[in-house]
RNA sequence: GCCGCGUUGGUCAAGGGGUUAAGACGCCUCCCUUUCACGGAGGAAUCACGGGUUCGAUUCCCGUACGUGGUACCA
């Protein structure tokens, strides 16, 4: 449209966590920005003060942190456009309303929240449930257009609360270019006169984006498809202040949609579907309500990334895996989806899940570290890596960490002897006493191919089939039938202790037996 | 109700007037592995419906259905 820098932001009203559709609006702008080079703001809606929650501003720094998406500027880091909290930024407003006031585009309204009440009310019927404010009805309310200037006058200035309402154009086609959806087109009759001032002061939303867009120099709008409905009402306000050149360009994001079907994706269905819906923990400050976050779950922010931004995009190739080099390199809004995405959460843990995967073992162990510490397990990093990397191919969050590796870390409570006790005779416990005061033989640390070596030379000593040692083996280790390939657990644990956990392992089954056969 | 937007396997999706309609997740089978996993090889499964336009529509147009968003002094 022009050849001015590119600068986008993103706008959320301080009101509780961050979802999965806030962080990807947060993703693409970040993404476009970066792709032209440009700057990415963020920018705090907080116009509407009975919403507020505290802590929710930190909590989105802290979101876009994690997640590598920092802003250029935001209210945390200052910028030349500053304030970038709204409600810091509240005595600007008034004066543009008052402008589109006196050019005919706006007008007062004095009516009360009770009198609209009433009025939709009154005016509601079967055919018509949500009567709208608009050119067919505004002649029957008490504002600025059904008054005298005398009226006017002795109201405004007994400091009447009111506020001002845009005045649509009764029948005016308005069309404007979406980089997503191509030519979108409204009546603007059909559109109700959206309150823009509020009677407290604060601007709505629909004319803080725009004084705030033009203010900020935005170049590009982008935000969730629910915001389309409205967009005729910023188009207008755009024209009507005089700044249409500079008017930015819009995209309007599909939404991410329930995985079972019918609307879009709430907190509620995380709760309800066992999934995290939240980029991060969300404690409510008033009710001490905690939402689960993917973080907390053991997503990697990379890993969660590129699941988002394949809820929508893709470059055209069968490529899925992207660092964020790459996705700044590649994006572009044209091959973003017009239609909505139901949520995958076993497709996102497939993310994570490969992401984990291919991350070096030093990186996982510091992000385990203070997990394992929660549990009260202390463990060196060196060691905690050494584990990390037996196990992390079967890691789908790092939260399963435990699961896949407690025997690393405390010896086996209980053992799953119901595999092996049938079938458990002299000639096994034979074998296990026997080899055990071999591993002493063995070099220092000897390393799994060692153990590996010395083992089986051993059962084909005494003709003993090495399958039908090696599961014993590893319930000995481990407790259970599970965990990386034996050799490699014993050679983690060492020999002392896996002459220990051989010596209690060897009593467990001979105790099985016994019991098995008295009864 | 009205207005907007959308509709390729169960899900994410490529493609686009003539194709065996990619690929991924999930599911199933087999191989590897005497655990599980990783890896590998296969398999089942899709163009919402009805009219046009056309020699030919999944692809273009129009309807319908369905989905979804909006219809607040919330964003």
């Amino acid at each position: 449209m022009n050849n001015r820098k590119v600068r986008v932001r993103f706008a959320p009203s301080p009101t509780g966590g961050l979802h999965l559709g806030g962080v990807r609006t947060v993703l693409f702008n970040y993404l476009f920005a970066k792709h032209h080079k440009g700057e990415f703001v963020l920018r705090i809606e907080d116009t509407d003060q009975t919403r507020y929650v505290p802590g929710a501003e930190e909590y989105i720094n802290e979101c876009l942190r994690w997640c590598g998406l920092e802003p250029d500027e935001s209210p945390e880091k200052g910028g030349p456009y500053e304030p970038y909290r709204q409600s810091e930024r509240k005595a600007l407003y008034r004066q543009y309303a008052e402008q589109l006031v006196a050019a005919g585009h706006a007008y007062y309204a004095f009516d009360t929240p009770e009198e609209l009440d009433a009025f939709r009310e009154k005016y509601k019927s079967p055919e018509n449930p949500s009567p709208q404010y608009d050119h067919r009805t505004r002649s029957k309310m008490r504002n600025s257009l059904n008054m005298t200037d005398a009226e006017l006058k002795a109201l405004l200035d007994a400091q009447t609360p009111h506020v001002i309402r845009i005045k649509m154009p009764e029948n005016e086609t308005l069309v404007f270019n979406d980089m997503i959806r191509g030519e979108v087109s409204f009546n603007t009759g059909l559109v109700d006169d959206k309150v823009l001032l509020k009677a407290d002061g604060m601007p709505t939303y629909h004319l803080a984006v725009v004084v705030d867009d033009y203010l900020m120099k935005i170049t590009h709008a982008f935000r969730g498809e629910e915001w389309l409905p409205s967009a005729p009402v910023h188009i207008l306000l755009w024209k009507y202040l005089g700044w249409e050149s500079e008017m930015p360009e819009w995209a309007h994001l599909p939404l991410i949609l329930k995985p079972d079907g019918n609307g879009k994706l709430s907190k509620r269905d995380g709760d309800r579907l066992g999934f995290p819906v939240y980029a991060m923990n969300w404690k409510d400050p008033k009710t001490q309500e905690l939402t689960k976050g993917f973080r907390e779950l053991g997503f990697l922010p990379e890993a969660f990334i590129n699941m988002l931004v394949m809820l929508g995009w893709n470059d055209g190739t069968e490529q899925e895996i992207f660092s964020m080099e790459e996705l700044i390199e590649k994006f572009s809004m044209d091959r973003v989806h017009k239609s909505g995405a139901k949520f995958d959460f076993e497709k996102a843990k497939w993310f994570n899940h490969q992401y984990i995967h291919h991350k070096d073992n030093q990186s996982l162990a510091t992000l385990l570290q203070p997990m394992l510490a929660e549990k009260d397990v202390h463990a060196d990093l060196g060691f905690i890596a050494t584990v990390a990397g037996l196990v992390k191919e079967r890691l789908y969050v790092l939260s399963e960490f435990w699961d896949h590796s407690f025997f690393f870390f405390q010896r086996p409570s209980t053992h799953d002897t119901g595999a092996v006790a049938p079938k458990w005779n002299a000639d096994k416990e034979k074998f296990f006493t026997t080899w055990l005061p071999k591993l002493d033989k063995l070099p220092k640390q000897p390393s799994a191919a060692d153990l590996e070596a010395s083992f089986k030379e051993l059962a084909t000593e005494m003709g003993i089939k090495v399958g039908e040692l090696q599961l014993p083996f590893r319930i000995m280790l481990t407790g259970g039938k599970f965990g990386p390939p034996v050799f490699d657990i014993a050679a983690t644990l060492g020999v002392t202790e896996t002459q220990k956990r051989i010596a209690i392992g060897v009593d467990v089954y001979k105790k099985a037996v016994e019991a098995a056969s008295q009864s």
